[in-house]
RNA sequence: GCCGCGUUCGUCUAGUGGCCUAGGACAUCGGGCUUUCAUCCCGAAAAUCACGGGUUCGACUCCCGUACGCGGUACCA
């Protein structure tokens, strides 16, 4: 069987939630593994929520993901259009057809009507069915008076649905926990549950993922399937995201929007190899594996049930990983890309070798190399750190052992240099290159000392030592 | 309330009846390397497998119940 995945967001937020990139990577990689295909599709149904613009954002992140879509809004296919919007008149005339055998009916209660209804039937705490099965006079009409409708389908009384979900195995639900369902609206859209099965089905798409937030809605679009004696397709409800608190991951509690880790500085590949785990493991335990093998290892069914809390200390761990995997060239290549109009955007590929051991994301480049093309603001606790007397004096002792050292200043000579500086002084090595970092520096960790100061040249490094020299003790005790 | 799903170290998880006095990874702590930090290496601590009953010669693994958590119960998806 030729394997066909879909992605049906809608665009109603700011991106791609972070839990949705979770199902759509194995979503995509099970297509891929079988060789299918995986289509996008833009479930734009409700027009109260459509957010401007969210739609693209969605279609850029799947892009920057490198989550390539065989069909699309933007992508050919023989079973478009793929927004829903542009297919309002296939659910009505697929809606219609439900009324004709019967199993759907008109309805024109208003909202306000339903409210009282479902009132009256609280107080008499027993459950009618086909609650809004009602006026169904003249309904021709009424129609051609164009009162305001919408169509339901009408739920049959006391009928277990069981289905057999991919992760969870048998579920069973039964259809007294069920209203009758909306299925066209009173605007003319269909409801996410009549346009998924339609769409599903005229798109032949047989192997629905989605979160498992969608398990008891699985009933009415197997009613659905039922009624128009379609084929069931496989269901599969991936695991929910979760806060720390354990519950659905939202934006209250964390950060949710896939584009805000690329933001941070957190790689691609990193963020996929993550999520890759969120509720799956590779077969031989590894951690870190490449999109290539987790296409060839993963497998719906190996997906564990049980929603994941989204752990950013994991994810950050894994992102140094990649970072240090990386080459070079690959780096700076990133870096560049990354930090657009930073000052020390001319020097990244000298500092990559220095960093690349140091940084877990992107964006420690910047607080970690500051001080090479910008003057330091000292902080007179850091001195306090350095474990030595008069350092006043010390400093000057470095600045004029500086000034005559052999130009151009060379590792083993400036070393050599300051280590019998530091004899003569009686004081240990670690205590003498600490304060001539924090000289040339203000910061008391830094990428290898050396090589830094030959990033920013001799005659600024002197500057930076004379300075401090003078200045020195009175600096302000701590950075804003 | 009703319905559904879930419950192994703080977190992600391995485990499909004996190999489990429960393994790995992140985080934490200690040590080594290092002129700083990091990387790297070594080590430690950390789960009475939610609880209670069964089934079985034997259960983390199967069954039932309880508790707790989460999700659903919209002219939202």
């Amino acid at each position: 069987m030729n394997v066909r995945t879909r992605f049906a967001p809608s665009p109603t937020g700011d991106d791609i939630h972070i839990g949705n990139l979770s199902t759509v990577l194995k979503t995509w990689a099970f297509a891929k593994k079988n060789n299918g295909q995986f289509v996008l599709r833009i479930e734009d149904t409700d027009q109260e929520r459509l957010v401007e613009g969210s739609e693209q954002k969605i279609e850029d992140a799947l892009k920057r993901f490198s989550l390539n879509y065989d069909e699309g809004p933007d992508v050919g296919g023989e079973f478009g259009p793929y927004r829903q919007s542009e297919r309002l008149d296939i659910y009505k005339k697929y809606a219609e057809e439900l009324i004709t055998k019967g199993v759907a009916y008109y309805c024109f209660c208003s909202k306000e009507r339903i409210e009282e209804l479902r009132k009256q039937e609280e107080q008499k705490e027993v459950k009618t069915k086909h609650l809004h099965f009602c006026n169904q006079n003249n309904i021709e009409e009424r129609l051609s008076k164009k009162e305001s409708y919408v169509i339901r389908l009408k739920v049959p009384e006391h009928q277990d649905i069981t289905f057999d979900d991919i992760v969870r195995g048998k579920i069973t639900i039964n259809t007294d926990q069920i209203d009758d369902q909306i299925l066209l609206k009173s605007d003319g859209f269909p409801t996410y549950h009549l346009a998924v099965v339609i769409d599903d089905y005229l798109m032949k798409i047989n192997y629905i993922t989605r979160a498992d937030e969608w398990i008891s809605s699985t009933p009415k679009h197997i009613l659905l399937y039922q009624a128009f004696g379609w084929e069931l397709p496989v269901f599969c409800h991936l695991p929910l995201l979760r806060n720390t608190d354990k519950s659905k991951l939202s934006k209250r509690k964390n950060a949710v929007w896939a584009s805000w880790y690329l933001e941070q500085g957190y790689l691609k590949e990193a963020i996929l190899n993550y999520l890759a785990l969120m509720g799956w493991t590779h077969p031989e335990q590894k951690e870190i594996f490449s999109m290539e093998e987790f296409i060839e290892k993963f497998d719906l069914k190996d997906v564990n049930p049980l929603g994941p809390i989204f752990d950013i200390q994991k994810l950050e761990w894994m992102n140094g990983e990649y970072i240090r995997a990386l080459s070079d060239q690959e780096l700076t290549k990133r870096l560049e890309e990354y930090l657009i109009d930073h000052p020390s955007k001319d020097h990244i590929a000298k500092l990559v070798p220095l960093v690349k051991e140091r940084i877990k994301k992107l964006s420690d480049f910047i607080p970690l190399t500051n001080f090479i093309s910008q003057s330091p603001e000292y902080d007179l606790n850091d001195f306090n750190k350095v474990k030595v007397d008069d350092k006043k004096e010390i400093l000057e002792k470095i600045s004029l052992t500086l000034e005559n050292i052999e130009k151009p200043w060379k590792k083993e000579n400036f070393e050599n240099t300051f280590q019998n500086l530091a004899k003569d002084l009686n004081m240990g090595n670690r205590e003498m290159f600490q304060l001539i970092r924090l000289a040339v520096s203000g910061q008391l960790v830094t990428p290898p000392l050396f090589e830094c100061i030959k990033i920013i040249g001799e005659d600024e490094v002197l500057n930076r030592v004379k300075e401090i020299t003078k200045k020195y003790p009175n600096i302000p005790d701590s950075k804003g």
